[in-house]
DNA sequence: AAAAAAGTGTCAAAAAATTGGACAATTTTC
DNA sequence: GAAAATTGTCCAATTTTTTGACACTTTTTT
């Protein structure tokens, strides 16, 4: 897989976008920058993008964050495997929590650590580029219900939709 | 299921412990209080627990935090599926991030606002009692997966550790 | 653009897993 | 302690998965 392929930037201040491009430069293959959050979606529609660094804020004015959850939210959307790091001036814990929240992969304040969002945005792709075999995937939540259900295969079974034989012969394993 | 059974509240200070109870009291079957972390396990071994209401700090003089996601992590080791809400006193951006990305249900503020408070614990019960049938769990991950291999039906087989044929046909439906 | 490589759609037969019914032996609940 | 629920198993009937094969299409390489 690629190591570390395109990132794409978008911030409404272009000198945040030099700085940022400058940063990650040299630890990414591509970095691309947009000015404008309407750009995102067709941009992500042609080129191959690994990850998203987003700032939060694109109305004049308006740092409430809620203009990039919204961008959030249209790219899960549409392209729900790319991974978005949020990035914002304005610490608040509360755009924070709602940001995790909806999906995003990490989120980070200005003025950025370059260390750590670096390793924000490689985390991100390692994680998103991570794929669980479906039988480990079963396995886990076979587990995860069982204990649940605190050990009581036969409720275990109606909730995962299974036959209570079927789980207990793979319970065995 | 239980309607929104068993809260346990975990600080260090009598007064919070106390108006927490009477917050919480109207809208839960019991407020179980503990103003020591260390008893929580042995807690959560005896009684049957929906939600925690754990503080971020215990040690005197000390605000990072740390102790609180010590015993986070320390309760999802051995009780993985008991959903933690933090709470802290300290607005602290990257306090929330990592509290969350460790598998934390919600993270919140003090003074804390009822209604959020309420209504945070109440999502993360549900949230922790939603089983997803084994079926449309395997159905939406294989989607994932079919999509990150931009369609190439044969990586996907191979990422998913199952025969391109099988693939083939869990897709047609 | 031709050749090579990779991927798709499909089939059939063999192997494996799932299901539903059944039943004695627990365990849990009231 | 009786009643209800759950467990551990077995079986036969189905269903699903696998494996191997083959012609055809798409993509990649040269």
């Amino acid at each position: 897989m690629a190591q570390y392929g395109t990132i794409m930037v978008v911030d409404d201040n272009p000198a945040i976008l030099t700085a940022a491009k400058i940063t990650l430069q040299p630890h990414f293959e591509n970095v691309i920058t947009l000015s404008s959050p309407k750009d995102i979606i067709s941009t992500l529609n042609q080129e191959e993008v690994n990850a998203i660094l987003l700032d939060m804020n694109f109305t004049a004015g308006m740092n409430s964050g809620h203009d990039g959850l919204q961008w959030l939210e249209n790219i899960h959307k549409l392209h729900p495997d790319v991974p978005v790091v949020l990035i914002t001036a304005y610490a608040d814990v509360k755009l924070a929590v709602t940001g995790l929240k909806m999906g995003a992969a990490d989120f980070v304040t200005k003025p950025w650590n370059n260390e750590e969002l670096i390793s924000s945005l490689k985390h991100a792709i390692d994680a998103s580029e991570t794929v669980v075999p479906l039988g480990d995937l079963e396995t886990q939540h076979i587990q995860r219900v069982v204990d649940k259900c605190h050990g009581n295969i036969t409720r275990a079974s109606e909730l995962l939709g299974i036959s209570r034989q079927t789980l207990y012969s793979k319970i065995k394993k």
